[in-house]
DNA sequence: TTTTTATTGCATTCCAGT
DNA sequence: ACTGGAATGCAATAAAAA
């Protein structure tokens, strides 16, 4: 069973270059969160990760799902969050 | 002990459970394979282990299973071309 | 060496908001 | 009916314990 998909290089799934589209789709689209979700435009709807893996695909031409985004986005919250509480070590526990 | 999302410090790398959380564990397994959300928070209370240790068992146990299933699978394949 | 807790990087499923 | 995001699942892995 070939299991070789055509949207995937060689690389990981968030190699440097689609990493740094993916961090630049960030800047541009809500450059921090709160944006209205209100993202419907004439007829077609547009969630926030769904321009995101238009924008990596725009630039990259690989293909990432709004769900690998989302899962992705996670995945950084989640160490951003890990090294802040790591910095206040156990100086009041 | 439902504090933040961490369980594992700098001095405790891991906990070891007690032979009674262990058997209420195991017992439960046999009922399902998976936990649900009333259930693991009934198992969190009675058993003194936060509802993220009462998941990661669960996830622990069945990646065991499945070890284990595939131990089976080579036993039989064994027999059959021997 | 094998078994037992616990984390990490992804994907997948579950929950609401509009 | 669409979505983003939280909760959860799983393989791989680490390291203490048995």
């Amino acid at each position: 069973e070939l299991d070789d998909d055509q949207n995937n290089d060689g690389e990981g799934v968030w190699s440097p270059d689609i990493e740094q589209s993916f961090h630049e789709a960030l800047a541009i689209y809500p450059p921090c969160g709160r944006r209205k979700i209100i993202l419907s435009d004439e007829g077609k709807m547009f969630g926030r990760n769904e321009l995101i893996s238009r924008y990596i695909k725009m630039r990259t031409g690989k293909s990432r799902t709004r769900k690998q985004v989302s899962s992705h986005i996670q995945v950084l919250a989640k160490r951003k969050s890990k090294e802040l509480q790591s910095l206040f070590k156990d100086s009041n526990l | 002990n439902p504090a933040n999302g961490k369980t594992r410090t700098r001095d405790k790398y891991r906990i070891v459970y007690t032979d009674r959380q262990r058997y209420e564990l195991e017992n439960e397994f046999t009922l399902s394979k998976y936990i649900s959300i009333p259930r693991k928070a009934a198992l969190s209370s009675a058993l003194a282990l936060s509802e993220r240790q009462i998941k990661i068992w669960f996830q622990n146990r069945r990646a065991k299973e499945r070890k284990l299933s595939k131990k089976r699978q080579e036993i039989c394949s064994r027999q059959l071309n021997n």
